[in-house]
DNA sequence: GAGAATTCATTTGTCAGACATTTAAAAGTC
DNA sequence: GACTTTTAAATGTCTGACAAATGAATTCTC
């Protein structure tokens, strides 16, 4: 692990890529202690802030962890799903929310990733995710829920989908694709009529799922593309209306 | 923006988190800068050291970015795809490195995500992508390639046909999945026998996708697919006969 | 007056040293 | 042997200082 004196670039993002490679590389294994920030220091001849902020910038990314305390240290963190999950929703929601990706990019791109699960869900989902499909489709059946709440409904029932195709390295992948929509989902006010139509688009879907009928599922899943961009697209065009009256 | 000072959790994660919830919520949008570091101190009632170990692990997420200098300052940054991908491919290639994924299960996630894209590829890809494919088709026969050159251009062959798709989501999303994969493939050695089993499945897409067949470039995915689990079966087992022998 | 050179204030980057806090091992006590 | 106390090591935080970069304002030169 060395570092280019000569390069201008920071010393601190310079020293967590130094650490970043040789975990990539697997010349540092999970669970690993790092030596202490006074011999890191000593190490690439920094002072101990310098090196303090170079963990930072692993600790954020969940590439290590710290331990206070005698016998602590920065440890090499096995980066959990559940982390991953974590950075990927951070990810896709910031990437959608500030490159102005429109409404229908993003749909398409999810709809076409859930179809990808759809098959393989159709095959070996459990009756866990099954129930918790019913479930989430008898929840945006209640009259008084918000929009906010369907729309949460909605990413719900579409995970138990993902889930159901038993592959965590998709439900990872899929995790910010659908997860990432909610916000823009929650732009759409639903009416009592639209929440009908997706109801029962849903309940498609789950029936497909259930009988083991992955193509069936995947024409359910296109359809409720269309229609959510249809709607989305009605919706944007009555507000743009009651704007400009 | 507000800290806990009765949390036990590190100040800087606190205020790292809330400055993040600011940029995800849209309090701080796009270029805007913050206040300066010392500013940052007085507000939280923080030391200078623990602002800048927060900023730093947003600098990590690429959430901010740093200028020196009078009128400098940390600025909130505009996620670019490209940033997106790397982070994309850091966390993919760590998560499937650390948790034993089996090469199947990566596979299938793979190509699964990649038969998502290959309609809209058929239908939207430019003479670009479709050069871009024939070219690494072509170089994957030149017989003094090594393993690792091959496998990066089988990467690049697929990035073709995902760019394809022509949605920038889809590209990010794939991004991960398909450069993950590489070095799993390159634990692969191939024989000149199976390099042209996997030009001729290549050649076979490409033509489908050019001829503007998505359901052909499906199927070839599918057999690539195949061909490559059982390929990477047989060398296991080699490998490990070898190994006992 | 226009342009070039200089100064200047501001801000991040880095360093050194100090103290607080946490933690587990080691030593001590019964 | 079980419990308590001590201790050493490590991270977390604070303070104060200086270096380096950088754009604006000022001064100088013609």
């Amino acid at each position: 692990m060395k570092i280019d004196p000569k390069s201008s670039a920071d010393l601190s993002a310079q020293i967590a890529k130094a650490i970043r490679d040789s975990i990539i590389a697997g010349d540092l294994i999970v669970d690993e202690r790092l030596p202490s920030e006074a011999e890191l220091a000593e190490q690439f001849d920094v002072s101990r802030s310098t090196v303090r902020e170079a963990l930072k910038r692993l600790a954020a990314q969940s590439l290590i962890r710290t331990q206070r305390g005698a016998f602590g240290g920065a440890f090499v963190n096995r980066l959990s799903y559940l982390d991953a999950y974590g950075q990927q929703i951070t990810t896709s929601t910031l990437l959608l929310s500030m490159n102005s990706v429109s409404f229908d990019t993003a749909c398409e791109a999810r709809y076409a990733l859930e179809r990808s699960c759809a098959p393989l869900s159709a095959e070996r989902r459990t009756a866990d995710h099954l129930a918790t499909m019913r479930a989430e489709i008898f929840r945006q059946q209640q009259p008084g829920l918000t929009d906010e709440a369907f729309c949460a409904s909605d990413v719900a029932f579409h995970r138990a989908l993902v889930d159901g195709a038993d592959n965590p390295v998709l439900s990872y992948q899929l995790a910010g694709a659908v997860e990432a929509m909610q916000p823009l989902m929650n732009m759409i006010t639903f009416t009592a009529r639209s929440r009908e139509a997706i109801v029962a688009l849903h309940t498609r879907i789950a029936d497909a799922i259930e009988a083991g009928e992955g193509s069936e599922a995947c024409e359910g899943l296109s359809q409720l593309e269309r229609y959510t961009v249809e709607l989305a697209r009605s919706v944007m065009a009555k507000r743009a209306n009651r704007e400009t009256v």
